[in-house]
DNA sequence: AGCAAACATTTTATGTTTAAAATATTGATC
DNA sequence: GATCAATATTTTAAACATAAAATGTTTGCT
């Protein structure tokens, strides 16, 4: 990994080098921009509402499924493991903000689904989340906006096809 | 809140409601893929370093300073908390890979720089994970990259002005 | 029926992360 | 030169996260 000569013309060997450096750099500004985001975000949310993102995040993934979802599903669609899901629903449960309810058919599956309360609450927030997600990516153009969708798709496939 | 009328023209509210949702929209895939990168990297260096992603993220800030860096500027780069950055680096200062010194005219401050040994081990695993990253994005046109660079330096320039 | 494998969830142990309080140092002001 | 605010760091408590073991359920196979 040394630098490259000043006036040597680029052989492959170095564009490959540059390629991972240029790699490298856009994953930091990335990184960056996504945190500085979640923290905005997260800090709004306590300052708010009280809340956490995890359990924001719990809530709007059963906020857009009116028919509830397992803990399972809310585990793969939350990114993170099931266990982490009992802790987080059992203090919603204790707030009364979603319900848990048995499944007919299958006595090992819980169908969990917002309370009447936990969708008032859920839709007042998610307005507010909404406005502060805007201020910080509403003043893209409508290109530049085409423009990241698309990258971020391909980054995701491409990242999907590396795990396998 | 409301849905919006079928055949109604999209007025100016319509079109705010509309910026949000795409803003929303965005904001989910950017987080979505910098989780899986970010999960990607993380299980990698665990596997074949047998070392976490904060701690290499540390090690990685020191290795762009050779002058060192105080505990405060560590938490402001890794954009993390104090109380973190005081963890991570107690760990790597008991496996001999960073050093903290007193800083001569500030009792308050530590130097903290890495070891010839933090600098030997970061080398290898920083090429390993340029690759990796490279991986990821490297997938990108020249075009996309430029895109993508762009529009995140708007971002973050955004998220700064709103966060004052 | 009986058994094994897969499934859905919870529990446990361990470790990470944050916000906030605590500790200690520095600098400025009166 | 005493006091007060700002700075730099550590400690603490609570929430979050994971992997692995434990529990109970379902399914398929013989």
């Amino acid at each position: 990994m040394e630098s490259i000569g000043v006036q040597e013309p680029i052989d492959h060997e170095s564009r490959v080098e540059q390629g991972d450096h240029k790699a490298v750099r856009l994953w930091l500004r990335l990184l960056t921009c996504t945190n500085l985001i979640e923290r905005h975000l997260r800090g709004q949310l306590r300052s708010e509402f009280d809340i956490t993102l995890p359990r924001f995040d719990l809530m709007a993934q059963l906020a857009r499924e009116s028919e509830g979802l397992t803990m399972g599903d809310l585990s793969q669609r939350m990114m993170v493991s099931g266990g982490n899901v009992s802790g987080i629903a059992a203090q919603l449960e204790s707030e009364g903000l979603i319900s848990r309810e048995p499944v007919q058919g299958n006595r090992r599956a819980f169908c969990v689904t917002l309370t009447r309360a936990g969708q008032a609450r859920f839709a007042e927030m998610a307005e507010a989340h909404e406005a502060w997600v805007a201020e910080c990516l509403g003043g893209l153009s409508d290109l530049e906006y085409d423009h990241m969708m698309r990258a971020l798709r391909q980054i995701k496939m491409e990242v999907g096809e590396v795990e396998r």
